[in-house]
DNA sequence: TAGGTCAGTTCGGATTCTGAACCAAGTCGG
DNA sequence: CCGACTTGGTTCAGAATCCGAACTGACCTA
């Protein structure tokens, strides 16, 4: 409890920049459908039942912030698709924590989706992970302390 | 509309869940605050510079959805303060999720905060686990089908 | 008594969302 | 060639939100 009251951590700094991409329901809503392949307009449209405005707004901002790319799938008339980058698939942890979630706390009865290791088909589990310990653990053993980057300039 | 268009799979309805309660931008903030230790009223107006009016119905919405809590602190002027409840304390892997991407893919230069194994000091790392492999592994490698309460009951 | 703290509520104006209509470029059927 | 259809948008007005500023109200402290 002895924090340093107002030094102002910027402990949340990365959520808050993670949240200047993403922002809002539906941009994450889009994201999940990416996920599960969905990469053109009008499917994205009809999927979340969003406003094209909208659509069209969100869609461009993700490409902005290189979490999709837009990629030409076809010539004679251009036509464009929206698919993960490198970044957008580094969501997947963020997605998949949300979606484990909404299972674990709201959902009666049981999920609708279950995740599995590829390789041999069992559920997956997420966990924090201490490489030097080499062991798993749960929320409670986390602490925080100010990184490399933090206001220690001052 | 009539969906059984697409495959529609309900694969995010956990994660449109999640976003019914989390919604948007500032009521993840305040959840982290909340994980920061902050609790009262005011402090969480004065850090996040949030509207009253907003911050009040967002705090109320996550005690109605039971993911803080309203704990009396104070008798003589009742006060009370929002305290995470173990469902919210279940969204620490979201959140981390979250300050990870931004530390790994937004910040310029270093994290601001790093996260570490309580026990030993060691930075943590979030990963995903088959407990029947015994391994650990990549976005890459997970798959998703239908699970127990998929729309198969329809 | 005056001033301050804490946790709100009320209110009007500024944003943002939304649906409906329109546009443009190309394809397909006849 | 004509008209209908598809895809991926844009424009626009009205509705729903959000927000800051000011106010309230219960209490404490000097």
């Amino acid at each position: 409890m002895e924090e340093p009251t107002s030094t102002d951590t910027p402990a949340g700094c990365s959520i808050q920049a993670s949240l200047d991409v993403l922002g809002d329901r539906w941009t994450i809503l889009i994201l999940r459908d990416s996920f599960r392949g969905v990469r053109r307009f009008d499917d994205f449209r009809r999927d979340l039942d969003i406003a094209r405005p909208v659509l069209t707004e969100r869609l461009k901002r993700l490409v902005d912030n290189g979490v999709l790319a837009r990629h030409l799938y076809c010539e004679r008339p251009p036509r464009y698709e929206y698919r993960l980058t490198t970044r957008g698939m580094a969501l997947s942890p963020t997605l998949v924590a949300l979606m484990r979630w909404g299972d674990d706390w709201l959902s009666e009865g049981a999920a609708p989706t279950v995740l599995v290791h590829e390789a041999c088909g069992h559920p997956l589990d997420q966990q924090f992970v201490c490489w030097e310990c080499d062991e798993t653990f749960t929320p409670y053993d986390i602490a925080s302390r100010p990184g490399p980057g933090s206001a220690a300039a001052h």
